[in-house]
DNA sequence: AATATTTGTTAGATTAGTCTAACTTTTTAT
DNA sequence: ATAAAAAGTTAGACTAATCTAACAAATATT
């Protein structure tokens, strides 16, 4: 096992692997907030015990272990998340600091029970997948809000990023993963959606919001 | 914030501190597995933000403010364990290695709910005392129930160690905290006793067990 | 009281993880 | 195609936490 600081630059490379398949140094280090000497470094660390493969001047790659051991963590990251939320009550925008620093505690036992607890969920709070025992992740393909049309129907299913602001906001607005809405109109100016769900028959949401909200088409 | 490994010591200084007063630095490197230059290095660091008291030659001592941070550490790792007995369903020879990772992380809102959700408890699943929110503990003086005598009756409340060994001993006997026994018998040559409880009419245990079981006398 | 033992200290080295400054390679833009 | 910009690398230094070897002080033993 790792320690802890390198099974962050795993899960970061892992992030950026998922994202956009080339891992470039100089987004690891911003992912990480470290300079990017620092990150070079540490790559050539991993690279020592066959974490990644690390080739001068060339997009950094995870072996199929770095990345294994990446979803792992991500797979104990999502399953607190979730823990968090269904069995201790937190606000889904509680939970991601939390998380953060539990997905380095070593035990299979406490991590295991929490996912029979909560009966094998497949999903984080967020809607991200939790990747399975083996490290396996499958993702949905949803689409972005931002690209769907006037008239159609709509259920959040997930987010591009959960950060506190938007979790904070849909909070307010008393949206939910789940919540079903009609596209009633798209403001041309400026991309903005008025949408109706439950008891709410006319809300408007930002383009810069809905970018960020993934949903699935409801037939 | 001290990090982790600071944290470590502080704890530890606190263990030895509640058990005999003065504070050696051969005890703290051994409780904590270093070398004495080793911790020797480390108290004089943790002088300089105070938290201890350090002197050449002299008993290691703690400030308040260190008393207070070990304290509250405690506080964490015991509700942790508390935690995942009673919510989560471990066995009470299960947690403390899960709980010693968990103590350390930096999240009061994660404790406080533990706390409410455990209806803030007094005592962890060996029966030692939970810190409460501002580190003060109020420990109860329990017996050794080596120290009873033939015919008392004795109700199990804490232990002096919580080892994973003398837990599942426990655990085959059948005996939890809360039991009530009767000491019907000390054997004179080896100090064991024999006791009933439940539905084992005669029991022995040795004199080594009995040294470190705790109890208190039932009227 | 003198000596032996234990306890504590200093010095110097090592590893993990970080930085800045300077330099090189690759990519992009004119 | 060359210059400018971006990305990546090397060198050297720093802090935290650890070690061993050598030494000093305090305590215990005869």
């Amino acid at each position: 096992m790792p320690t802890q600081t390198k099974e962050n630059y795993l899960k970061a490379m892992y992030f950026l692997e998922r994202k956009g398949s080339k891992i470039a140094l100089t987004d690891l280090s911003k992912l990480l907030d470290v300079s990017t000497p620092t990150a070079n470094s540490m790559v050539k660390k991993l690279q020592e015990d066959e974490w990644v493969i690390y080739q001068k001047y060339k997009p950094l790659q995870l072996t199929e272990k770095g990345r294994k051991a990446a979803a792992l963590i991500v797979r104990k990251h999502r399953l607190t998340e979730m823990f968090l939320t269904k069995i201790m009550g937190f606000g889904w925008e509680e939970v991601h600091d939390i998380a953060e620093e539990m997905e380095h505690i070593n035990s299979d036992a406490l991590f295991d029970r929490m996912d029979e607890l909560l009966g094998n969920p497949t999903v984080d709070p967020h809607g991200s997948p939790i990747p399975d025992k083996s490290g396996v992740l499958v993702s949905r393909n949803y689409e972005h809000l931002s690209d769907m049309s006037e008239g159609q129907r709509v259920r959040l299913c997930s987010m591009t990023d959960s950060s506190t602001e938007l979790l904070v906001f849909l909070n307010s607005k008393n949206i939910k993963l789940g919540t079903e809405m009609d596209i009633l109109k798209i403001e041309s100016f400026d991309q903005s959606m008025i949408v109706s769900y439950n008891h709410h028959p006319s809300m408007m949401l930002s383009h810069e919001v809905c970018k960020r909200l993934l949903v699935e088409v409801v037939n």
